[in-house]
DNA sequence: CATAGATCCTGTATGC
DNA sequence: TGCATACAGGATCTAT
């Protein structure tokens, strides 16, 4: 359930079913899903038990939770990418394995365990040092290139609206960079680039900071109409902890909607390929530079 | 150094 | 029905 508002609903679920819980036993079921997990000398598992995890932190579309050795804080974190389809599920003990289980994560009180599960194996676990963040907080080392996302209270958009227009490429592109602003992925960035009536192929360098300044407005707002509404949920690939998928897809104005008509003008959405998949836009509100589909 | 494109996977949907 | 192709919520490595 990839980009942030999907990402944050596991959080929330992640945050109110592990924290405080001590683990008693973890089981990779799929060394890939462990594949950034570098620490030869500390595997994963051995790292993680007799852990307790406290509550969960985000950045852009990375999850996290501190661990507690004895007591105290030990520096590191159990981090967790989804990847493409990757999924926690909180699962009581003698539910049957799914079909991707990758890692299983069982706690000492005998109750719920917490399971990765991953159809495409993109997504990972791993377990990392915990750095300073430069704001008085700690972070992942593996999770310090990325930005913060426009919902983020520290989120700075002057900062942000200057690094979008020094970069020479198309806006699209730029928007998702999580290296610039994070959380956004496919979906909301062609919905931000469609509220701000932006064709995703324009040279960012080439827009007004007011310009770049409105999609960073609507990314926020987009994302946060998402999350109240649980997020966006295509099929059971995406969904909570508790396996709910979200209610935002029918609120989508451009993605996955070829053909149909513009919730604003009725033009027929178009679609063309971008990065081995496609992006969704409207041609009259949303025209094209010269010399793009 | 910065950018565009290919690549890692497994599954489903569609067309011939 | 069988098979081939396209496509999917992402990040990262590689050529240029």
């Amino acid at each position: 359930m990839p980009e942030r508002p999907e990402v944050e609903v596991v959080r929330a679920g992640l945050d109110r079913w592990a924290t405080g819980r001590v683990i008693d036993q973890v089981d990779v079921c799929h060394p890939r899903a462990v594949r950034r997990h570098r620490d030869r000398v500390w595997d994963f598992a051995a790292a993680l038990t007799g852990s307790t995890l406290r509550c969960a932190s985000r950045r852009g579309k990375y999850l996290w939770c501190p661990l507690d050795h004895e007591g105290r804080a030990d520096g590191h974190a159990l981090v967790v990418h989804l990847g493409m389809s990757g999924q926690l599920r909180v699962l009581p003990a003698d539910a049957a394995d799914g079909p991707h289980l990758r890692v299983r994560i069982s706690f000492r009180d005998g109750g719920p365990q917490l399971r990765f599960v991953d159809q495409r194996t993109f997504g990972g676990m791993l377990v990392d040092e915990l750095v300073e963040d430069g704001d008085g907080g700690r972070i992942p080392a593996s999770v310090q290139h990325i930005a913060r996302d426009p919902l983020d209270p520290r989120f700075d958009q002057r900062a942000a609206v200057a690094l979008v227009r020094a970069k020479d490429a198309e806006i699209k592109r730029v928007l998702l960079d999580q290296q610039v602003v994070s959380g956004i992925g496919n979906i909301y960035a062609d919905e931000s680039l469609w509220r701000a009536r932006l064709h995703g192929a324009r040279p960012a360098r080439r827009l007004s900071a007011r310009a770049i300044g409105g999609l960073l407005d609507h990314a926020r707002a987009v994302m946060g109409e998402a999350l109240a509404a649980g997020g966006t949920s295509f099929d059971a690939l995406y969904v909570d902890v508790e396996g709910r998928g979200g209610y935002f897809e029918r609120s989508l104005a451009v993605y996955g909607r070829e053909g149909e008509p513009c919730p604003a003008c009725g033009s027929a959405i178009r679609r063309s390929p971008f990065m081995n998949r496609s992006s969704y836009w409207c041609p009259r509100c949303q025209p094209p530079p010269r010399r793009s589909r």
